[in-house]
DNA sequence: CAGTGATGGC
């Protein structure tokens, strides 16, 4: 085919309204489709004036689409320096800055940068935090003699001041003569944001100008200096205040735990944008309001607020934190009907979410969906799959990520190392957790050796358990005392459980869990009166056992249960199914085992009937009575699962032919068909 | 045909 000239092509063979469109200067996403597609139809794509047209089009900011600028980048041979950072840009405008420095180091084996393409790097590195490269690319600025230029100067001080090294940023703004109102906020900004209230202050006097930037960087660095009441008196003086100082101030509110404030503010607001909704949503989640979180969200849609990524993230976290496996489900939905893309955070958190509310069946479901699995999808089920006991599953999925390239971070090992105490394989657990340091090169927290310490203590190797609490180089904390005690307890290793007890103790005296598992071990080891001498010091500490509380969800209600609750209307059924399950336990050969309810009760027949009263117990039977044959009964309780309560359960799973699954303070328990995927250690 | 500053989420 002949090559014609671009403008000689327009005017030949652009259908007449479709021309006429392109010389507005604003186009719709639709029209650059069109000119797109009619461009390579005919041939003139690959004329670089005509691809370039379309790569600036696609890339300004009104339409910001970055997929279609990508593949129009992709097709062009010889990309000239202008492309480069038009990419560049689109791709730290999309908060996708990582692949932005990517293309700029790429950049740098065809051309040397120029004025247009610092900017827009420095920006990405400031995005990142990204100090280390910042630094990098400033040298880089120097030797090539962008020092004077007024944007990489801006850009510079910005990047300093965003990445904390404000020292750096009143330097490079010190040797600028003509310092402009940006300028001025990006160092304000600097000083707000690490804290130095008293100069930001001073710099905001002393600026020549101010506008809404100043005042609003202003507010934001004190609300996040802790010093929120400060802040709102600066609100209060602002002269203009528009949304984004609203905004700005409710985040202030959120982050400092004012929730009534934030709310108060949002009332009065007369006009709120996508980020006041984010702001109060992610708010409440933060502080752990999750019902508000939920009510807010519903409110959004009422309103007619298109959620974003941002708010689903925000939401779903929430529907975690309540283990609302319905309202989790209603969510689900809305992003299916609504076609939201799983392959970033949102699909992630939805793993979690399911992976908390119980339904590790529906967990993997969404993992299977999403095409682009990334690290955070890996990690989420694989942690999830973990603490739901299915070790051989994660480990597998484990193994098949790293096949394919995927780089697992310090969150992954947590789920391997666990999944691996689960299966009872030490080797690996210990080989992963080397591999971990000398392949990966990340620093074990404590959560790796909580995993490591499990491992040992599930198997039995008590004294290495403790010999690698006492060699890790973190203080042990509530969680590691805590296993070492689950462990001695299991294998009726008394001097062990005292030594752990006493540290968890030591550390977190006001943990009831410590007492209760010491008193028990004694009281089976027959020493009385070291009972009671545990004993006497909870009551001086004016500690009580938490009453077990057991919580099912039916049909989107949640019916909570307490030990030897009465207060359910179905009250009477429960306790005729609770006889009815005892008789079936005995039938089947099941005797009580009552080493748990030592602390407490002194009759025998009283301990048993606490026993069979115990808070999961009633849940159980309520669920056997209201849940669909066939769908799984799930229950999420305070505190840990009782031995009996837990080879009760196992037995009726199988009498009843019913998987339970049950959550318990720290991990998912899968009761079926007479086994628990716990292989009863907890 | 391109570049600098404020709020949420990652």
């Amino acid at each position: 085919m002949q090559a014609l000239a671009p403008s000689d092509t327009l005017h030949q063979h652009f259908p007449q309204g479709l021309h006429f469109s392109l010389l507005k200067s604003s186009k719709t996403h639709q029209e650059i489709q069109q000119f797109h597609a009619f461009s390579l139809k005919t041939g003139i794509f690959t004329h670089l004036s005509v691809s370039s047209r379309l790569l600036s089009l696609y890339a300004d900011p009104k339409i910001n689409n970055l997929r279609y600028a990508r593949s129009v980048f992709d097709r062009i041979e010889h990309p000239t320096l202008v492309l480069w950072n038009i990419i560049i840009k689109c791709y730290v405008e999309n908060q996708r800055s990582h692949e932005g420095i990517s293309l700029f180091t790429e950049l740098l084996a065809h051309f040397l940068p120029d004025e247009f393409t610092f900017p827009c790097v420095i920006k990405g590195c400031a995005k990142l935090n990204a100090l280390k490269e910042g630094k990098q690319i400033h040298g880089l600025v120097l030797k090539l003699g962008f020092g004077l230029d007024k944007f990489v100067q801006s850009s510079l001080v910005n990047l300093y001041s965003k990445c904390g090294e404000i020292g750096s940023a009143q330097k490079v703004f010190d040797e600028i003569d003509e310092k402009d109102l940006i300028l001025w906020n990006s160092l304000l900004d600097g000083y707000a944001r690490c804290g130095e209230v008293k100069v930001a202050m001073k710099v905001f006097e002393e600026m020549p100008e101010k506008d809404s930037y100043s005042w609003t960087v202003l507010i934001d660095g004190l609300a996040k200096s802790g010093e929120v009441e400060t802040a709102r008196e600066i609100f209060e003086m602002m002269p203009k205040r528009n949304i984004i100082s609203w905004n700005t101030m409710i985040n202030g509110y959120m982050k400092a735990g004012d929730v009534n404030s934030a709310r108060k503010l949002f009332s009065q607001m007369s006009t709120r944008d996508l980020i006041t909704w984010n702001s109060m949503i992610g708010g409440f989640e933060l502080n752990l309001r999750f019902v508000e979180a939920l009510e807010m969200f519903e409110r959004m849609l009422k309103e007619e607020f298109r959620p974003s990524q941002a708010t689903l993230v925000s939401v779903i976290s929430a529907v975690s934190g309540l283990a609302s496996l319905a309202k989790g489900r209603s969510i689900h939905s809305y992003i299916v009907k609504n076609g939201i893309e799983l392959d970033g955070v949102v699909g992630t958190v939805l793993i979690e979410m399911y992976s908390k509310c119980g339904s590790i069946d529906s967990a993997l479901a969404v993992f299977r969906t999403i095409n682009h699995k990334k690290l955070g999808h890996w990690t989420a089920i694989i942690v999830g799959l973990s603490i739901h006991g299915m070790a051989e599953h994660a480990l597998k999925l484990f193994l098949e990520m790293r096949k394919i390239g995927v780089k697992p971070n310090a969150i992954t090992f947590v789920g391997v190392l666990n999944a691996c105490s689960h299966a009872g394989l030490i080797d690996d657990g210990r080989g992963y957790f080397k591999m971990m340091i000398n392949e990966y090169g990340i620093k074990p927290t404590i959560e790796h050796y909580g995993c490591l310490v499990d491992m040992l203590c599930r198997a039995g190797y008590l004294e290495e358990a403790k010999g690698t609490i006492e060699e890790m180089p973190m203080r042990p904390n509530k969680v590691i005392w805590m296993t070492l005690l689950s462990g001695a307890r299991i294998h009726g290793n008394t001097k062990i459980g005292e030594y752990a007890a006493y540290n968890l103790i030591e550390v977190a005296p006001e943990t009831i869990g410590g007492y209760v598992v010491l008193s028990n071990m004694y009281a089976v080891a027959g020493e009385w009166d070291k009972v009671s001498k545990v004993r006497e010091m909870m009551k001086k500490r004016g500690l009580r056992k938490e009453p077990g509380c057991s919580l099912i969800e039916h049909r989107g209600m949640h019916h909570e249960f307490i030990v030897g609750d009465k207060s359910h209307p179905q009250t009477k059924e429960i306790y005729s199914k609770l006889s009815e399950m005892r008789e079936k336990l005995k039938l089947a050969g099941h005797i009580p085992d009552t080493s748990q309810v030592l602390l407490y009760i002194e009759e025998e027949e009283e301990k048993e009937a606490e026993l069979e009263h115990h808070s999961e117990r009633l849940a159980i039977a309520f669920g056997l009575i209201n849940v669909e044959a066939g769908c799984p009964i799930r229950i999420m309780k305070n505190l840990r699962v009782c031995n009996d309560c837990h080879s009760v359960t196992k037995l009726l799973s199988k009498i009843y032919s019913r998987e339970i699954i049950v959550r318990d303070n720290s991990r998912f328990h899968h009761f079926k068909n007479g086994l628990c995927s716990c292989k009863d250690f907890w």
